[in-house]
DNA sequence: AGGCGTAGTCGAAACGTTTCAATTACACTT
DNA sequence: AAGTGTAATTGAAACGTTTCGACTACGCCT
């Protein structure tokens, strides 16, 4: 394996110079330039990561922290991280994958200030993330994929889930539907302030009340079962129920089941839609149903990207990034066609 | 952030005493050692990967491949990113995330002789798989999640398709059907010597053989709308198919919908049993599909322990391990109802 | 008593970069 | 002609480990 040292020999410079040259830190005359890169080129020499890493300042290798949420993971997730780990790879840098709880703050303490990553890319924001004090305090570069209750100075991209369950309390509505319920994900998870259940929740309750509709909410841990019983407590709320706009897609199959036992039809008697979810959960359950999904690939790219930016101190327009989420009609909503007793 | 030189001081010992402490290089007096840790833990200390990559032979970081696969990607695999990024991390290693294409070999040429992983796990692995000739000539330690047609020397954990298959074979053939059909991935896929589309299908084969039963296959894309067409196609080959076994999940609610369409109901006219899937995925099929599961989380785990160990050269009793799945029966299968005729 | 092996420790030389301070070369000013 | 400024280049000192060779005690053998 060649070194700096033999590139420097081969194009007849200081080893410094090599270095200038790759990183381009000082002016180097274009014919210095040209003849170093000769020889990397015949020699082909890679720079040793260690050596960079210990001597300068930056390691070019970034974390993508995933706590694995407890409501179980998504493909949403996968396509997110396999986008992030290619941009990361085509600028440069390697990608290590953080999969260690969120509560465990010591170990992501120690791992912070082993000073092997330039930076963090968080996923799974909550409202009160406490892993932002730790890497403020540690001076370490980081992004979210997400949003906080206060977001000052951080730099994030997120899927606008509070405009997306507006769009959807009001594509619902213009198919006719006036009792429009909200099914979120468990109640903890909601009181641990997890962003997407807060802000989706947020949207719902905005979209009802501007539309002058009723608002129905429930949650449900995010299985079949518990979305099977949660129909009841949702038409015990309101029996007039029509449509429901969920986040929860795993608790969805229990949902129509009992939908189905009450010899409605999706979507004739009742309309569904899941926001959050991917195509290709959507597609697997009969009928497949309407989505409003995330861009998921983008987000991963993007929120790399900030990260990148802001560990180069590249200038940066915009930081605070809001994505729109896209409605993918599909066989579980329609037109309201029941009519209730008039 | 303190350094070694620190911890040295602190317990009053020479540097290299603390090193020969830390990794067991050298023996030490339990006394010293002591001091040693117990300076360590008051300073907070934790070894700078940059110089100990530098300095020494090995980096403590692994590689997991992971080329994202064309037929999509299903929560099985996630499952298995999470389990083997803990592991690591248990035994004191980083893991970085490669999803670089599988026929991207220059990058995983350059990539390996970067020096910067230890070893690597490979994921996603063929017959005749490429990296391997890659990763031997180079020296690097690997571990593979699957299998090849030739495992001589190799150290693999795959999960047992072939005897899944075949017993799930013999479960349908003992629920008293006699006409079970194959469904496989595409035949792209198939060609290309993607182990698990192989391997099922040769156990497929292997069962209905044994049984005495006649075998009808069929290759068909990753989507809702190529199972729908594809039932037809068995049919056409086997009109008195009253069973399928599938490892092609994406392609079920296709067949499922077709079914339906026949005016069969399932299970009591077909049966349908999933290879491969996870249980997220077949809770939300309606009605939830009888599975074969992988054991994923333990491929995870024991894929990249066995990496370790041979970076570790630690004696290895079993390297070559093969793990079986699960039945798990929901209601996509039972009894055969049908009687052709008699 | 002298020599020898061994457990425990130390000092210093790598490892391959980045980066700082210093130097050169050269054109331009006065 | 001497001085000034700038672009291009150099040499050497970090960076924080691992590891090799050497050195001390000390008990054991002859």
């Amino acid at each position: 394996m060649p070194t700096m040292i033999d590139v420097a020999k081969r194009a007849g410079v200081a080893i410094s110079t090599v270095s200038y040259a790759i990183n381009g830190t000082r002016p180097i005359s274009e014919e210095t330039r040209q003849r170093v890169f000769a020889a990397m080129e015949d020699l082909g020499y890679k720079p040793n990561v260690f050596a960079r890493g210990l001597a300068g300042k930056r390691s070019r290798i970034i974390a993508l922290h995933f706590p694995i949420p407890e409501r179980g993971v998504g493909l949403t997730e996968i396509e997110f991280i396999a986008s992030a780990a290619n941009t990361a790879r085509e600028n440069g840098y390697e990608m290590v994958l953080w999969t260690f709880e969120m509560h465990d703050l010591d170990e992501l303490r120690q791992l912070t200030q082993q000073g092997l990553v330039d930076g963090v890319v968080a996923m799974e924001v909550y409202e009160h993330d406490q892993r932002i004090a730790i890497w403020r305090d540690a001076g370490l570069p980081f992004s979210l994929i997400g949003l906080t209750a206060n977001t000052d100075g951080l730099r994030f991209v997120e899927a606008d889930f509070e405009q997306a369950a507006q769009d959807t309390v009001h594509y619902l509505a213009q198919l006719g539907h006036t009792h429009i319920g909200f099914l979120n994900q468990s109640r903890a998870v909601y009181d641990a302030g997890y962003g997407p259940g807060v802000r989706t929740q947020r949207g719902y309750e905005k979209g009802v009340q501007t539309a002058g509709l009723p608002s129905t909410i429930q949650y449900c841990q995010a299985t079949v079962s518990a979305g099977f019983e949660t129909l009841d407590s949702l038409l015990a709320q309101d029996p007039d129920l029509t449509a429901l706009i969920t986040i929860n897609d795993r608790a969805v199959p229990g949902v129509m089941q009992a939908a189905a036992e009450r010899g409605w039809r999706i979507p004739d008697d009742f309309s569904l839609v899941v926001i959050g979810s991917s195509a290709s959960i959507a597609e697997l359950m009969t009928p497949p149903v309407t989505t409003v999904e995330p861009p998921n690939a983008a987000m991963g790219r993007l929120g790399v990207e900030l990260l990148i930016q802001q560990i180069e101190d590249q200038e940066q327009k915009n930081v605070q990034i809001m994505l729109p989420c896209t409605l993918v009609i599909r066989g579980s909503s329609g037109p309201c066609r029941r009519d209730f007793g008039k």
